[in-house]
RNA sequence: GCGGAAGUAGCUCACCCGGUAGAGCGACAGCUUCCCAAGCUGUAGGUAGCGAGUUCGAGUCUCGUCUUCCGCUCCA
């Protein structure tokens, strides 16, 4: 019995040995957390983006999509929280090897003084360190803590590695000239996607005459260094979000936040994903911008993770845009309050976040297709390892083999290909055994293999395989693409 | 970051006490094949992660370095 690590290292294996995914920069070595998408794996992951901009756009009747760009004003990560928030100093403990937030240390210290009746020396301490802090000071944060003495708990020796800082989002250098103040050039590459649905929460509501409730959608890149960079695509340095910011009327944030969480759960139900792999894990502690908060949870090899969080973001962002932007975030909402009668007027709306990972989506949907089956008999030992992707996701959706390669097999097969491929992917494959290219079918998980044999040269008909089943029918040409059509709808 | 393990062909691995690299699968080109992998023939593919040292000689021993995996730690 393979233990839980040993299916994901299989599934790793098979994603690379299929053309799904990759190591980045392999022949240097590969670049830690960081993965390319292969042949099938860009397929696949333009199938999933696909099925969830389709059901959050075109299937609602009050959300749009935009694209925004990854570079965006450095003020806008102020604004978010993303700059005091995520940029801790760290330090570590030579003897203990435990590893501390500077600022927690020091507090620490600071409470202890506190309860010693120290009350001056404790105030001191923490001003001091607020304005090394604020001055990104990490010798002087370091002095101050050789200088009062702060010991590990764990060791409780005051043998402490520099300062370190742990950086969240990734800058680089804005413009093609150096200013004599690198300051003034620094970017972030976007930490989410969601600061660019909210830049532009004014601009898409005025121009698209948006009314309450409504949302904006978002597919796109985002970048963050983590601090643990393992678990395949589960969490990778560049990786792709696939957001939607609902702006609602205050007040009725809670009803909302059910819906959405229902409805969430709905989609990925309805791409024949089990129930029993999912579960909601309600946030006991929440993130700054948060009032309420779960995650949509998936069982993946490694056990239950988040795959997609549900949050309810009340006005903060918008309000933090006001008040940095100096530019009203406000909606005038003329439909009539039935407890005043008068129109809401003119509020800030509250946000109700859907954010899901495409990579972790991608991951979810491979780790379930992902099968080893024994397919031994008395006679003969036999197995295949089988994607069993839900057929719609799928990266070919129909290979056409010519049972032999002459007699015209291959030309009628050809013909076949031809009056599909504007409708679906298909592949074409003469080479082997017609068993063989059956299984090399199912470890891409094309759900359907359609064969041309000598019958279909008498009557135009052939065998459609499926996958999952591995049964056969016969059927003719021109009811092909009818089929896979419907499947994948 | 710490500890442990491992890096030889696309993949899985072999090479016993150091004597200038091999198999299976896979790939490719043919042959065969009328429906579920492992039939036949041939071909390609490796300066053994990288660097240094010991040695007449290093895939094999030593050190360093990089990468990966496992555990711990950290984590929005």
């Amino acid at each position: 019995m393979a233990t839980d690590t040993n299916t994901l290292q299989a599934i790793i294996s098979h994603a690379k040995e299929y053309g799904f995914i990759f190591p980045s920069s392999e022949i240097y070595d590969g670049l830690q957390a960081v993965y390319d998408y292969g042949q099938m794996g860009s397929e696949l992951k333009k199938n999933i983006k696909d099925a969830w901009w389709k059901s959050m756009t075109q299937l609602q009747d009050n959300i749009v999509g935009i694209d925004a760009a990854i570079f965006m004003h450095p003020t806008t990560w102020k604004a978010s929280g993303h700059v005091d928030n995520f940029n801790d100093p760290m330090i570590d403990n030579k003897d203990s090897k435990k590893r501390y937030r500077v600022d927690h240390l020091i507090e620490g210290h600071a409470e202890q003084l506190k309860a010693d009746g120290k009350e001056k020396e404790s105030e001191d301490l923490l001003a001091a360190m607020d304005a090394l802090i604020a001055k990104d000071d990490f010798a002087g944060l370091k002095d101050l803590i050789d200088s009062n003495k702060i010991k590990c708990a764990i060791s409780g020796t005051c043998n402490w590695t520099d300062i370190r800082q742990f950086n969240l989002m990734f800058s680089t250098e804005f413009g093609s000239t150096a200013s004599s103040d690198d300051a003034d050039n620094k970017i972030y590459l976007r930490p989410e996607t969601a600061q660019g649905i909210f830049v532009n929460f004014l601009n898409v509501q005025k121009t698209g005459r948006m009314k309450i409730p409504f949302g904006i959608a978002q597919i796109g890149k985002a970048f963050r260094n983590e601090i643990v960079a393992r678990q395949f695509i589960f969490r990778m340095r560049e990786f792709e979000q696939m957001e939607m910011q609902f702006f609602i009327r205050p007040g009725t944030q809670d009803e909302w936040y059910e819906f959405w969480k229902a409805e969430r759960l709905k989609w990925h139900l309805s791409l024949g994903l089990p129930a029993e792999k999912y579960r909601y894990h309600d946030h006991v502690k929440l993130a700054h911008y948060a009032k309420a908060a779960c995650d949509i949870e998936f069982e993946f090899p490694i056990g239950f993770k988040e795959l997609e969080g549900i949050h309810s973001r009340g006005d903060f962002d918008l309000s933090q845009h006001q008040e940095y932007s100096k530019k009203k975030q406000q909606y005038f909402d003329n439909d009539v309050d039935p407890a005043t009668g008068k129109p809401y007027g003119n509020y800030i709306p509250y946000v109700i976040e859907t954010s899901i990972g495409l990579d972790r989506m991608f991951l979810a949907v491979m780790s379930n297709a992902y099968m080893e089956q024994d397919l031994s008999t008395a006679e003969k030992q036999d197995s295949r390892v089988v994607l069993k992707f839900p057929a719609k996701l799928a990266p070919i959706k129909m290979a056409v083999l010519p049972l032999t390669k002459k007699d015209g097999l291959p030309e009628i097969a050809a013909g076949i290909i031809n009056s599909c491929k504007s409708s679906f992917r298909c592949f074409y494959e003469e080479k082997d055994s017609i068993g063989k290219r059956y299984r090399r079918m199912d470890a891409l998980g094309t759900p359907f293999c359609v064969t041309v044999d000598h019958q279909t040269k008498e009557d135009n008909t052939v065998t459609i395989r499926y996958r999952d089943s591995m049964e056969q029918e016969r059927i003719p040409i021109d009811k092909l693409k009818e089929v896979v059509l419907q499947a994948i709808e």
